[in-house]
DNA sequence: AACACGATCTACT
DNA sequence: GTAGATCGTGTTG
């Protein structure tokens, strides 16, 4: 018999961060998102990830090297990396790989499992929207998630028949574009285009 | 200083 | 299927 947990599982501790950044994006599908702010607990099963590496991987914004922008994506394992697009959305990242070594994952889709009362149980179906109903912005970036107010709870991992991959979402002309770096789970209502 | 564009979403034809 | 919203960021001058 299988432990199985009411409460939340424990935080992923830094070395689930520092590796390959595509296994981390599949380990990460199932894992529970917390976060601790200004409205309470609100805590979410991850449901849609898409793996971003740096130099090798033009869709990355990583790719021509670090900015200010985009700084905590070369910097230490398992924080967060929030950036701001199309003048009204944000997207939240984990930061993978060893510091110094670019890599983050996309969280584009989430299950709501707690806080989010009144919600539409789609309302985090989508990037822009995930982050936006749990009230993150970019004054969450660089926040470290094994020790902050943002963090990943363990939980079930989803078996492999349940797991598709696909093309990513949203990008344009890249070298890229065919790989298969979306990572969702099947017929999930997390998830922003099945 | 000016510009082009984006890891999105909603509404509409 | 396509258009428009809306602005920070990186690049160019």
């Amino acid at each position: 018999m299988v432990s199985r947990p009411k409460g939340l599982g424990r935080r992923l501790p830094r070395s689930f961060y520092a590796r390959k950044t595509v296994s981390v994006a599949r380990e990460l599908l199932g894992k529970v998102l917390v976060y601790d702010g200004p409205a309470g607990r609100r805590a979410a099963r991850i449901v849609e990830v898409e793996a971003y590496l740096g130099a090798r991987d033009p869709a990355s914004h990583a790719y021509r090297g670090p900015t200010p922008r985009t700084a905590p994506m070369f910097g230490p394992p398992g924080r967060s990396y929030v950036y701001f697009v199309y003048g009204m959305y944000h997207c939240l990242n984990v930061v993978t790989e060893s510091d110094g070594v670019a890599g983050a994952v996309l969280l584009r889709g989430a299950e709501p499992l707690a806080g989010f009362e009144g919600f539409s149980p789609r309302a985090l179906a989508g990037p822009g929207k995930l982050a936006r109903a749990f009230g993150l912005t970019t004054k969450h970036t660089n926040l470290d998630l094994v020790r902050s107010a943002l963090s990943i709870r363990n939980a079930r991992p989803v078996p492999s028949p349940r797991v598709v991959r696909s093309v990513r979402v949203g990008l344009n002309d890249h070298a890229t574009t065919n790989k298969p770096w979306r990572l969702y789970v099947r017929g999930s209502f997390g998830v922003s285009r099945p």
